[in-house]
DNA sequence: CGTCCACGTCTAC
DNA sequence: TAGACCTGGACGG
């Protein structure tokens, strides 16, 4: 489920309700203790929780060991992950991760579909720059490789992968295309340097989403509970266009044929 | 009841 | 480049 701007609002969440808090436990769900264990330092009793993201990337800091290292979970939250803050005898269904107060709260990772992911580690090398928080950055990273063979796969595939369009998912993308007029299906190299408005709104999109409170489609509720009413009507493109098709990774990509620039009109996948 | 679908990665032929 | 990993909601019979 969350995108970029989903997880920039979750992050700004944990901040919120960790902030001068004492922790002083990390407890998993019996489902997930398994696959995803996360063993919590010997010399760690009593720590503070900070967030940060980066793309659709979220690091937990809790603080630093005894040797002076920063702690640190990197947590991909998967389709359907989210956090809400709550007491500890009432955990809701599917809460896998939890990190506990000493004063009998919780902080949860509440996941339906248990697709969320975490390790104790620093910011993923397999990620970008975030469009967002790290625009130039994300500019350069993208401009300074054009020449390379990755950027000759189709626009369409291009903005799904992390390694450079860290935070940009299917609705995004779909949006980003959409308000950019491009063709979903011309090379990527060409399209970024004919089309200087797709790397902008990578950009602009996941912002103006996280300021009306994030996508909240389907499962994936804003934490703050804010009431986002806007939402569906700034959604242009994604289930709502005359066009989609299943991608080469099985994703559906939404478009509309009618938007593009006039050069690309009646040319077909 | 059943089938299809969902805001995402992973790993294994 | 399929599948694997998962639950639940929408919708059809």
């Amino acid at each position: 489920m969350p995108e970029l701007a989903e997880v920039k609002i979750m992050s700004e969440y944990i901040n919120d309700v960790c902030y001068d808090r004492d922790f002083t436990s990390i407890t998993l769900s019996p489902e997930v203790a398994r696959r995803l264990p996360l063993d919590q330092p010997s010399d760690l009793q009593i720590f503070s929780i900070s967030s940060k993201s980066r793309g659709k990337e979220l690091l937990l800091g809790l603080g630093k060991d005894s040797t002076g290292n920063p702690l640190t979970i990197s947590i991909a939250m998967g389709m359907s992950g989210n956090w809400i803050f709550c007491r500890r005898d009432k955990h809701p269904p599917h809460s896998h991760l939890h990190f506990n107060t000493i004063d009998g709260w919780s902080l949860c990772l509440v996941d339906a579909r248990r697709f969320a992911r975490w390790r104790w580690a620093s910011w993923s090398s397999s990620r970008g720059p975030c469009p967002v928080s790290e625009k130039e950055e994300f500019r350069s990273n993208i401009n300074s490789n054009l020449h390379k063979p990755f950027f000759k796969k189709p626009i369409h595939l291009a903005l799904m992968d992390q390694t450079y369009f860290n935070g940009i998912g299917n609705y995004l993308r779909a949006e980003i295309l959409f308000k950019a007029g491009q063709d979903p299906f011309e090379l990527a190299g060409t399209a970024i340097l004919n089309n200087p408005k797709i790397l902008e709104l990578c950009s602009t999109l996941p912002y103006e989403a996280y300021l009306i409170g994030g996508g909240q489609l389907k499962d994936w509720k804003n934490p703050f509970q804010v009431p986002s009413t806007g939402f569906s009507e700034w959604m242009k493109c994604y289930g709502k266009a005359s066009e989609s098709i299943v991608d080469r990774n099985g994703r559906k990509l939404w478009y509309c044929k009618s938007q593009l620039k006039p050069l690309y009109e009646g040319q077909t996948p």
